[in-house]
DNA sequence: TCAATAAGTTAAGGAAGCTTATCTAATAAG
DNA sequence: CTTATTAGATAAGCTTCCTTAACTTATTGA
């Protein structure tokens, strides 16, 4: 128990490192691209859960829809985003990415990664080595966390 | 290099995974304190950087010293920064975090790194010992990384 | 069938965040 | 000493994001 915690602590100590360093590259592109959070969230949104109803963008952000409905139209105008009708219910608008809209999303992710091989370099072999056996595990324990929602 | 170039694929993909699960948790605290993500990212730079200039914040942010300013005053408003002279240059104010704002941004960053002892539980006995071995290399060489400016 | 409910949009209005322009006060440079 | 520069604050004005309220259209259900 005593070793769980201090695992805990350096999982968490290297995550808020990855974080950190994720999140400063994407805030920088974001503004680059004239992006604001908020709709960036949404394309991010979008890109990982697929089509979605305004209702339930309004849910997960935990705005009203007519806030989402409010983001859907800029974001729709700004072109990233189409809304398409739901062929069961004709009074849902199913929105999603258009190809510029995940081009725009992917790019971010790439900005978002660039520390990535100055971090492999300075790791040395020995490091490389080790780090190349430790993530897989990491990665499909991740993997077996329940989704967010 | 072909290994290389694997290994950079892992660790972008456990950053990735990483930077979305602490970025959904410290989002949703974020807005249930009031705060928006701009004054959230204030409130973290005086953190990891100490006492801050306002136009040092506006450099960071891409932002002009105007805007800084503005985005200072509705912080010390609310209680969670302080303007201080400074004694070298009377026309500089040095910008910190009050003990409330230091509060805030800690209890954030608990709230980022909540799904990390689920990971290590579903990491099972072995993963956790190799993984124990391996991240403080690992956390040693992030460190050594250029630091953010 | 017809009232109740649900999804989404629109309008009006407020707060935040940004800009440029202007101003004050302090420092640096000639 | 006087001029230029620099740090920051303030004002006016724009956009985004959010709210509530009112409305349209579609679906449900008694």
């Amino acid at each position: 128990m005593q070793d769980t915690k201090k695992l805990i602590a350096l999982v968490t100590e290297w995550s808020k490192s990855c974080t950190t360093r994720s999140m400063n590259g994407m805030t920088r592109y974001v503004k680059g691209v004239g992006l604001s959070m908020p709709q960036f969230g949404l394309l991010m949104r979008l890109y990982h859960h697929g089509k979605s109803e305004v209702s339930g963008i309004g849910r997960q952000f935990g705005v009203t829809s007519a806030a989402a409905s409010q983001l859907v139209d800029r974001l729709a105008q700004a072109g990233y985003v189409r809304r398409t009708e739901d062929d069961a219910d004709r009074r849902v608008r199913q929105v999603s990415l258009t190809d510029n809209g995940r081009a725009v999303i992917e790019r971010g992710f790439r900005k978002g990664m660039e520390w990535v091989p100055g971090l492999v370099e300075a790791l040395g072999a020995e490091g490389r080595r080790s780090i190349s056996e430790m993530l897989p595990p990491l990665i499909a324990a991740a993997k077996k966390l329940p989704r967010l929602q």
